[in-house]
DNA sequence: TCTACAACCTCTAGTCGCTAGAGCTTCAAG
DNA sequence: CTTGAAGCTCTAGCGACTAGAGGTTGTAGA
């Protein structure tokens, strides 16, 4: 049996996130003393690895849940969970996309001022002030 | 004059935005009518325009702060701002690297799995339980 | 000039995923 | 038996909005 720092300590996951994550319903404590300091079991740490792996992937709490409800349940298909992880990985390439057109814009904002003169003429503030001086979308 | 909804329409910042702006001391409208509604001049609708530029390019609401700062006290040094832009660039590539590896690792994740088995076998959710499946870093 | 109603106002509370702090109790080692 | 680290609950804060309640103002048409 471990206590919540221990479980803290084997999994990286803060104390205060664990019982933030007890408190939205994602992670129960296998029980508590008498008095009354959680104790997590074998099964609790696993679950809790599981929760901190896919947190570290960018899912979010809702879509864990459903992934842990669906585990709970083996009989059911695993095409839900294929379909969470697809969402989330549609997810991250609409990011990386957008992240990439940043990456250009920025890159021609902060690249197009020697950062000498004063800021009456600066690019950086005349480039935010005016979108026209953008190439593409973002 | 434009009135708040007029601002909204020309710039796309919502109403509630606006009226956001406004209260962190980011947007100060130009005055108010008799009966106490905002009242915007183009100087108004200008700043605004490059709040939402900035907003757009992941700037944070200190970060415009700070040049919108710079911008009112044009004898000072331009250097600034390119910092500001320069550390923007800085956390976005930051991130850009990251998404990246988490796009690799959910590709493997999402394409182990045909979606045809039960949870029980599931891959995706034999995967997130186990760290152990990842390859590199993230 | 009156009326209707869209647009405005302020205020509070909710979103997400934690994090910090106050003030108290319990556990475990010496 | 004492000490102090670690645990407990509860509330509030972060950033950048968003939603809703409940009341007021501006303006266009009759």
């Amino acid at each position: 049996m471990f206590s919540i720092g221990q479980l803290s300590k084997q999994t990286g996951v803060k104390v205060p996130t664990i019982r933030y994550y007890e408190q939205v319903g994602l992670l129960m404590s296998a029980g508590r003393t008498e008095g009354n300091q959680r104790r997590y079991d074998k099964g609790g740490l696993e679950r809790l690895g599981l929760i901190r792996h896919a947190r570290d992937l960018g899912f979010s709490i809702e879509a864990i849940t459903a992934l842990i409800d669906l585990q709970e349940h083996p009989d059911r298909s695993c095409q839900e969970a294929t379909l969470i992880a697809q969402h989330q990985l549609t997810d991250v390439r609409k990011k990386l996309l957008r992240l990439k057109a940043l990456e250009t814009e920025l890159v021609r904002i902060a690249d197009g001022c020697d950062g000498e003169g004063n800021s009456e003429e600066c690019y950086v503030l005349a480039s935010l002030a005016n979108h026209q001086h953008c190439r593409g979308e973002h």
